[in-house]
DNA sequence: AATGCGGGGCC
DNA sequence: GGCCCAGCATT
């Protein structure tokens, strides 16, 4: 083992963060674990992790239980698939496969997530990178851009022989994690600054590659039955999750027929999303269906904002319980 | 190889 | 406001 592996093994050791899933044996809470941290800060994941698990302790806890039921439960947390994909899991297999090989083919688990919980969860001796390892290794053998497929082979070459390879594997994203942040490095606090080629200019490794998010204009259509708010289950962006009708500002007049009301306007929201700034239109109409409750449904942050929006016309004849939307954390304006 | 997909924290 | 995060699926 060459010295600075040694040097990382030992900084890990020292200064690995407590975490609710290290020390984890059970394959399955350490799947779900990996499948919340896609994308995902360690802080943000970990009240979901809880929750989740207390709900779905086991893999058949998480199969019995209904879609609409496990999006509740993820609701918040984004990228709204990923749980689609653990329910589709929890159908699909009666137990965790054993191995990289199989477990890269069930729905969500890509090359990292597969090798995080066959590391992990069953010691294989396979490297998981993920953003951090990217990053670690490029500075460390100052490499500006670097193939996925060439950095999986160097990783996997750095595997030090008797070491669990699920120890070493986290021990590289510890560092990306805490030490080798993207903006502001911590070089002078980093076990393997004496090794690494990159540190002195870490803003090259790896190359950024920058692209502004596009402005896109969209309208909300906020209607008000006799016992609620219309809504949909949405497609697309969203998918599965519910919310009132968002569409691009020329349906609307088809979109108004459609449903016979004819809407006024009630303000505008903003959401950022990675690589889309939507600026929604929120109009409303009063409408002669029934509607329903929409506190009740799993509803993206989105939605959340143009219902507030559109709590003047909620109170309507009081229609929608406001302690209710109040307990999802919406207050009137 | 590029794009879509959330939400939150940090600068 | 831009950037990034224990990525994946689709094209």
């Amino acid at each position: 083992m060459k010295a600075w592996q040694e040097a990382l093994l030992a900084w890990y050791r020292q200064n690995a963060r407590l975490l609710p899933w290290r020390g984890e044996k059970d394959p399955y809470r350490i799947l779900v674990s990996e499948v919340l941290l896609q994308q995902t800060r360690v802080e943000q994941a970990i009240p979901y992790y809880r929750r989740f698990l207390e709900r779905f302790p086991t893999l058949k806890a998480l199969r019995e239980a209904s879609l609409e039921e496990v999006l509740k439960v993820w609701q918040g947390a984004g990228y709204y698939r990923r749980a689609v994909n653990l329910h589709r899991l929890a159908q699909r297999v009666e137990e965790l496969p054993p191995s990289f090989a199989e477990l890269k083919g069930l729905p969500g688990l890509g090359p990292y997530t597969a090798a995080a919980v066959a590391s992990i969860a069953f010691g294989e001796r396979v490297a998981a990178v993920d953003g951090n390892v990217r990053r670690v290794l490029s500075r460390l053998f100052a490499q500006e851009s670097p193939k996925e497929k060439e950095l999986f082979a160097l990783a996997q070459g750095l595997l030090p022989a008797d070491v669990d390879p699920g120890t070493w594997n986290q021990a590289l994203m510890e560092l990306g994690a805490v030490v080798c942040l993207p903006k502001n490095p911590r070089c002078p606090n980093c076990p393997l600054a004496a090794f690494c080629q990159g540190k002195g200019d870490w803003g090259r490794y790896p190359l950024p590659r920058r692209r502004k998010a596009p402005e896109e204009r969209l309208m909300a259509l906020v209607l008000l039955g006799r016992k609620g708010v219309h809504l949909e289950r949405l497609q697309g962006r969203f998918q599965g999750l519910y919310g009132v009708p968002l569409f691009p500002p020329e349906e609307l007049s088809r979109r108004e027929a459609a449903f016979g009301v004819r809407s006024f306007p009630l303000g505008e929201v903003r959401h950022a999303l990675t690589h889309r700034r939507l600026l929604v239109e929120v109009r409303g109409a009063l409408w002669p269906g029934e509607g329903e409750d929409p506190w009740k449904r799993p509803l993206p942050k989105l939605m959340e904002k143009v219902l507030r929006k559109a709590l003047p016309l909620l109170a309507h004849e009081g229609v929608v319980s406001l302690p209710d939307a109040e307990a999802h954390g919406v207050k009137p304006l």
